[in-house]
DNA sequence: GTAGGGTTAG
C-alpha cells in the first residue's frame, strides 16, 4: 500500500519573482531569464512503515544514538531517499565524512538533498581539501537548487575565499535572501565592512537574519556606531520586527563590553517593555531577559554596581544568568557580603555561581570561607579547582595549594594551562626546584606551552636559582617571547649575581626591538649595582627616563643610590634622595646606610639610620649598624648611647640579620 | 519533529 503525497519542503523559500529582483544594482548581475532553479515542490512515495522507521531513525540521531539509528537503517528492507538522507545527515553532523560518503555512494537514487548534505558536510569540516571535495560534488550535481549554491557560497565566504564566493553568487541563475546573507556574512567575516554595508543596502529584500548578520558582524569588526546607524535606519522597516530584539541586544552587549554604558542604555531604553501587550506603537518586539542581562552586565563592566542592582530589582523575570551577573558584579569592585546574600537567595545555582563565590572569597583573602564553599560545592569543575588553587597561591598558602593540586589529580580532574601556571607560581613561591621540575614535565605532557606558561617556567627556574634551565626554556621560546619573558630572564640573572649576563641580555632585548619596562630597569640597575658599574648605572637610569619615557620609581632610586653610594659618591646619593619626587622608603635609606658603612661616613650614617628608625621603629638593623660603625672608629661613648637607646626601647638584635647582610634574605 | 543553505544576542 503506497500513499503518495505532495510535500512542500518548507525550508525551501519561495523563488524571488522578477519584480523583486529588479532593484538589484550589482553590475555582474545575470538576469534570471532562462535557467531557473528546480521547483520548490517535491513528491515522493513511501509506505507507512518506512515513514515510521524514518521518524525513528531521525529521533535516535537527534538524541545522539547514532549506532542504534544505523541498526534500524540496516534492518529496513524498504528504504526511501529520506531514510538514506537521514542516516547520511547523522554521520555528517558527527563529521564522520567517510561513513557518510560510503552511504552516499551506495545510494540507489540520490536526490538534491543527498548531494546538499554531502556538500554541507564537507564544508563544515573546515579544511581546504574538504572544500575542494565539496566543490567537486557541486560541479557534478545533475541539478542544483538554492541550498546547493548557498551552501558552497557560504563555505567559500567563511574560509576567506570571497573571490570564489562572489563568482558563484554572480553566476547563480537566481538569488534569494539567503544567498545575499551568505555573501554579507562573508564580507564581515573577512573584515570588509564597506562591501557588507553596500550589499546590504542593495539587496532586493531583507529579513531579520540579514539585519542580525550585519549588526553582529559590524560589532565583531568594532564598528559599533555603524551598527547603531544601520539599526536605527533599517530596524523600523516592515520586516522581521519580532526578531529585532536580537539586534538590539547585540548592540547593547557590544557597547557594554567596550564600557560605553550610556549608548548601551540608550538602545535598552528604545526597546519597549510592555509585557503581554501586542502591537504597541510601531514596535512589536519587547525586552526579553537577555536585554536586561546585557544591560546589567554593561553596568557591572564599568563598575556601576548600583545601577546594575537597580535593574536587577526591576526585572520581573530572572534566569540563572541574571543572578550570576549580579553576584559576579559584587564579587568584582569585592562586596562579598552582598554576593553571598544573593547567592543564598538564588533559586537555582550552577557552577558559575559557586565558582564566583569561591574565587571572590579567595580574592579578598578569606581562604577559609573560599574552602568552605569549595567543599560544599556539588559538582566541582576545572574552574572551581583553578579558583581555589589560585586563591591559596595568592594568599601565599603554598603548602595548602600543593595539597589541593594533588587532591585535584587524585579526583581525576585534569589540569589545564591556568592550573599549571598557578602551580608554577606556587613552586616559585616555595623556591622548590624539585616540585618545579615535576610540574614542568606535567606541562610538557598536558598542554602546548604558550607564552604565559613559558614565562612562568622561566620565572620558576630563575627564582629557584636554576639559571641554566631558565635560559633553556627562554631560548626554546625562540621568537615567541614577550617583554615578560625578557624581564624574567634578565631578572633571574640579576638576582643571582650574573650581572654581565643580565646586561648582555638587556642589550639583546633592545636589539630585538622589545621595549623595556620599569621592571626591566629594576633588574638592569641591580645588575649594575652588583658589579659596581657606576657609569653604566647612571646612564641606564637616565636613558630609562629620557629614551623610554619611564617614570623612575622608588626601586630605581634605591638602586642608583646604592650604585653611586658604594662608589663613594655619598653626596650624590644624598642629593638623589632629597630630589626624589616621593618619600624615600627603607630600601633607599638602607642603600645609603650600607654605603656609609663601607665608606665610614658617620655623619651621613646617622641621618640614614634615623630615617630608617622612623620608618621601622622596631627594627634592630640600623641600631646595630650604627653601633658597629661607632665601635670600629673607637667612638665608644656614641656606641654606648646606641646600646642604651636599644635597651630602653627593648629592641633585640636579631641574630644573623642586618642591613649589610640582608641582600640575600628578601 | 522525516533529510539539506544564511542569521541566534547575554
Amino acid at each position: 500500500m503506497f500513499s503518495s503525497g505532495i510535500l512542500r519542503l518548507s525550508k525551501i523559500p519561495l523563488l524571488p519573482c522578477l519584480r523583486t529582483l529588479k532593484p538589484i544594482l550589482h553590475s555582474d548581475f545575470v538576469p534570471p531569464c532562462y535557467c531557473g532553479l528546480p521547483s520548490l515542490t517535491k513528491s515522493f512515495s513511501q509506505t507507512p512503515q518506512s515513514f515510521q522507521f524514518n521518524k525513528k531513525i531521525s529521533r535516535l540521531i537527534r538524541s545522539g544514538r547514532l549506532s542504534e539509528a544505523r541498526a534500524v537503517f540496516d534492518s529496513m528492507n524498504q528504504r526511501t531517499s529520506v531514510t538514506w538522507n537521514s542516516m547520511i545527515s547523522g554521520y555528517v553532523q558527527r563529521r564522520e565524512m567517510a561513513k557518510a560518503r560510503q552511504l552516499f555512494d551506495e545510494m540507489p537514487e540520490r536526490d538534491i538533498v543527498s548531494w546538499n548534505l554531502m556538500i554541507s558536510g564537507y564544508i563544515s569540516c573546515r579544511a581546504s581539501r574538504y572544500i575542494e571535495e565539496a566543490r567537486k560534488l557541486f560541479d557534478q550535481m545533475p541539478e542544483r537548487d538554492y541550498v546547493s549554491w548557498n551552501t558552497v557560497i557560504s563555505g567559500y565566504a567563511k574560509n576567506g575565499r570571497m573571490d570564489e564566493a562572489l563568482q558563484l553568487f554572480n553566476s547563480m541563475p537566481e538569488r534569494n535572501v539567503v544567498s545575499w546573507n551568505a555573501v554579507i556574512t562573508g564580507f564581515l567575516f573577512n573584515g570588509n565592512v564597506a562591501s557588507a554595508i553596500e550589499y546590504f543596502k542593495k539587496m532586493p529584500e531583507r529579513d531579520s537574519a540579514s539585519l542580525n548578520a550585519l549588526i553582529s558582524g559590524l560589532i565583531q569588526n568594532g564598528e559599533l556606531d555603524a551598527a547603531a546607524r544601520i539599526l536605527l535606519q533599517y530596524g523600523n522597516n516592515d520586516d522581521g520586527k519580532e526578531d529585532l530584539v536580537h539586534a538590539y541586544n547585540t548592540l547593547i552587549a557590544g557597547y557594554g563590553q567596550r564600557g560605553r554604558v550610556e549608548e548601551a542604555r540608550c538602545f535598552f531604553d528604545q526597546i519597549p517593555d510592555y509585557q503581554g501587550q501586542k502591537d504597541v506603537g510601531i514596535k512589536k518586539f519587547k525586552r526579553n531577559v537577555v536585554s536586561w542581562n546585557s544591560m546589567m552586565m554593561s553596568y557591572v563592566k564599568v563598575g556601576d554596581i548600583v545601577s546594575a542592582r537597580k535593574l536587577f530589582d526591576q526585572m520581573t523575570e530572572r534566569d540563572t544568568f541574571s543572578w550570576n551577573t549580579m553576584i559576579n558584579g559584587y564579587v568584582q569592585i569585592s562586596a562579598m557580603e552582598e554576593a553571598s546574600t544573593l547567592f543564598s537567595k538564588m533559586p537555582n545555582t550552577d557552577a558559575f555561581s559557586w565558582n564566583s563565590i569561591i574565587s571572590g572569597f579567595a580574592q579578598i583573602g578569606d581562604i577559609k570561607l573560599a574552602k568552605d564553599f569549595f567543599e560544599r560545592m556539588p559538582h566541582k569543575n576545572l574552574i572551581s579547582w583553578n579558583s581555589i588553587i589560585a586563591g591559596y597561591e595568592k594568599n601565599e598558602d603554598y603548602r595548602g595549594a600543593v595539597k589541593l593540586f594533588s587532591q585535584m589529580q587524585l579526583e581525576g580532574q585534569k589540569p589545564d594551562r591556568h592550573t599549571l601556571s598557578s602551580v608554577l607560581s606556587i613552586c616559585t613561591g616555595l623556591v622548590d626546584l624539585y616540585l618545579g621540575k615535576q610540574v614542568h614535565q606535567l606541562v610538557t605532557k598536558t598542554v602546548l606551552p604558550d607564552v604565559p606558561i613559558n614565562n612562568s617556567l622561566v620565572t620558576m627556574y630563575s627564582r629557584c636559582g636554576a639559571i641554566i634551565e631558565a635560559r633553556t626554556v627562554f631560548n626554546e621560546m625562540e621568537l615567541k617571547k614577550d617583554v615578560i619573558s625578557w624581564n624574567a630572564m634578565i631578572g633571574g640573572y640579576a638576582s643571582h649575581g650574573f650581572a654581565a649576563e643580565a646586561l648582555e641580555l638587556f642589550k639583546l632585548m633592545k636589539r630585538f626591538k622589545v621595549n623595556p619596562t620599569y621592571i626591566t630597569f629594576i633588574s638592569v640597575l641591580s645588575a649594575c649595582a652588583h658589579v659596581g658599574l657606576v657609569e653604566d648605572g647612571r646612564r641606564q637610569f637616565y636613558s630609562m627616563i629620557n629614551e623610554y619615557g619611564i617614570e623612575p620609581r622608588v626601586e630605581h632610586f634605591a638602586s642608583l643610590v646604592d650604585i653611586v653610594g658604594r662608589h663613594g659618591q655619598l653626596q650624590e646619593a644624598l642629593d638623589l634622595i632629597n630630589n626624589m619626587p616621593f618619600e624615600p622608603d627603607k630600601a633607599v635609606w638602607g642603600a645609603l646606610l650600607g654605603a656609609c658603612r663601607v665608606h665610614n661616613n658617620v655623619e651621613l650614617a646617622q641621618v640614614a639610620a634615623e630615617a630608617l628608625i622612623r620608618l621601622e621603629p622596631e627594627s634592630s638593623a640600623p641600631y646595630v649598624l650604627l653601633y658597629n660603625m661607632y665601635a670600629d672608629l673607637g667612638l665608644w661613648d656614641d656606641a654606648e648611647k646606641v646600646r642604651v637607646v636599644m635597651e630602653r626601647k627593648s629592641i633585640k638584635k636579631q641574630t644573623g640579620y642586618s642591613w649589610v647582610d640582608s641582600s640575600n634574605c628578601q
